[in-house]
DNA sequence: ATTTGCCATAAGAAAAAATTATCGAGCAGA
DNA sequence: TCTGCTCGATAATTTTTTCTTATGGCAAAT
């Protein structure tokens, strides 16, 4: 009934084209005697005889020819599944998910599409930019395939990988240049601009001067590294952001970049994807060049 | 490699669709390691990884759901292939393909028509017009599925049915209405006028006439018995033709018409077909209702 | 009439796929 | 944190399918 086999069909292409059990089956490697019987057999499924076995040549019938034109279209589609996955083996093909936390996005992102779209050219990127909790979530659900955030995260679910460690930077208005660097004690008294709740670099900021997260500021929160520094340009109050963010955020500020020593506070960027995901191999990859990203952002930035 | 299974598809649609392996396979009827193991032997095949397995669902991969469009898209094909077959079981579909003799073909070919598309809607017959040599050859190369012409044929692969057998009648002019129908002695003094060579009528007319059909006649032979009966109005001679003929040839032309007797001659026209058609079955039916048109016909001369 | 080519069939062997039973990983509720 | 539960993977065995080899029979050709 609905047990007709590609094996019977692949017969049956066969002996339409050979016109001959014999040769039919011997193109197919096996023997006349299997053919035989796996065209009998079709036929004894569709309730219809598909040849005419004459004594001196084997004929298509007249609904074996129709039949014919529709197996061979759809042998011809079973064999192109097996190109396309052939075709997806190493190279890594279709779409990528890809989240990546606001303070990371901005700076990092575009050198990340180059380098990829150069060494997968295949590869049709997707981002998704926002907060890490929800980047946890759509990468739970299989809504992302791997995402960009501060480390740890330390979801059992997830595999991590560390691609850099970056220093946080103080930012000051103009006129606090030549001024110390305060340590974070002092820092603690100065008005420290924040960006909004949710993003992991504000608690990574807080933690860094020991001050609770939970504890209220006064309001003064941006929703972006960029509206932060613009803040400190006019004589607002101080911020801290990642290194990274210092050529694209400060260019057209008029505001000034302290280094911090001893202890520099620093975040660590990596990426996660969950363990039972198929791309690991491939995710590691990615990995690797959102890393070679990383480096060629500093290494310019240092010349 | 090449070794898919439509099996495997159907495993690989129904997962997809539950997003459960258990369930999965009770809608194939199947346990679930049984479609553990095809699902697994289906992605080693491929050399990818189809779905991901997360401990708390399955999911397709990005390349298992554009995999899936195509599978799908597969399994429908598949399954119209046995609807084919389905509708094509007992009512004859398709073309059929069917030769007759010329000193028929114009006489019978509408009735058989008509009746053939009243009874079997769905069949597109087609109609090739040719001496019986001809006629046979196609048949025996599988060109044609039947043919009409005058038995005897006596080919060992061909199936032969007699239809039914009709008079042979004179065709005199009309001034030769009222005087007796000649015996087949007085005929042969008469001017005979016949058909190309290669009709078997002609063979007939000169059988009857105890002329051997390879003397050369008077070079006055007709393409068609409508000619022959429009030569007979003429005056140049008189001819035989079968009494099926009568009422088309002879109803605008100055003719009588006689009957022999004792013995009358006669032809007897019958369907041939490959004895290892397998629409054997379908065609003698079609034989019957040739045969019901023939009588249909005759019917409707004796009103 | 005999031989030959070719497909069908039968019987036994090999391969594939199913079943039952069991394991182990990840969640959830206690 | 443990414990029970769900669910998929795996193993061992049986059943089913599909081969191969051997052989028969029919029709065409010599």
């Amino acid at each position: 009934m609905a047990n007709l086999t590609i094996r019977q069909l692949r017969y049956f292409e066969a002996l339409a084209t050979h016109g001959h059990f014999g040769r039919a089956a011997e193109a197919c490697a096996v023997t006349q005697p299997a053919l035989s019987v796996q065209i009998k057999e079709l036929e004894q499924d569709l309730g219809t005889k598909l040849f005419e076995r004459g004594a001196r040549q084997v004929r298509l019938t007249g609904f074996g020819e129709e039949f014919s034109l529709r197996v061979r279209d759809i042998l011809h589609r079973v064999d192109e599944l097996g190109d396309m996955a052939r075709a997806s083996h190493d190279k890594m093909v279709g779409r990528l998910r890809l989240g990546v936390i606001p303070t990371i996005a901005p700076y990092l992102l575009p050198r990340i599409i180059a380098n990829l779209s150069q060494s997968h050219q295949e590869l049709d990127v997707h981002v998704r930019e926002t907060l890490t909790p929800r980047l946890v979530q759509e990468l739970t659900e299989g809504r992302l395939d791997a995402a960009i955030v501060a480390l740890p995260i330390s979801d059992p679910a997830f595999t991590e990988v560390a691609l850099f460690t970056e220093n946080m930077v103080l930012v000051r208005s103009d006129a606090d240049a030549g001024t110390p660097v305060p340590d974070k004690e002092a820092l603690r008294e100065m008005r420290l601009l924040l960006l909004e709740e949710g993003h992991c670099f504000r608690d990574q900021a807080l933690s860094f001067c020991n001050i609770p997260s939970s504890l209220p500021q006064e309001g003064l929160d941006g929703s972006s590294l960029s509206t932060l520094v613009q803040m400190v340009g006019a004589g607002i109050g101080v911020t801290l952001i990642p290194e990274m963010a210092v050529p694209v955020e400060t260019r057209s500020a008029s505001v000034c970049v302290g280094h911090f020593r001893n202890p520099q506070p620093t975040r660590t960027v990596g990426m996660i994807w969950r363990r039972t995901s198929p791309l690991a191999d491939h995710l590691q990859q990615v990995a690797d060049i959102v890393q070679q990203s990383a480096n060629d952002l500093r290494a310019e930035e240092n010349i």
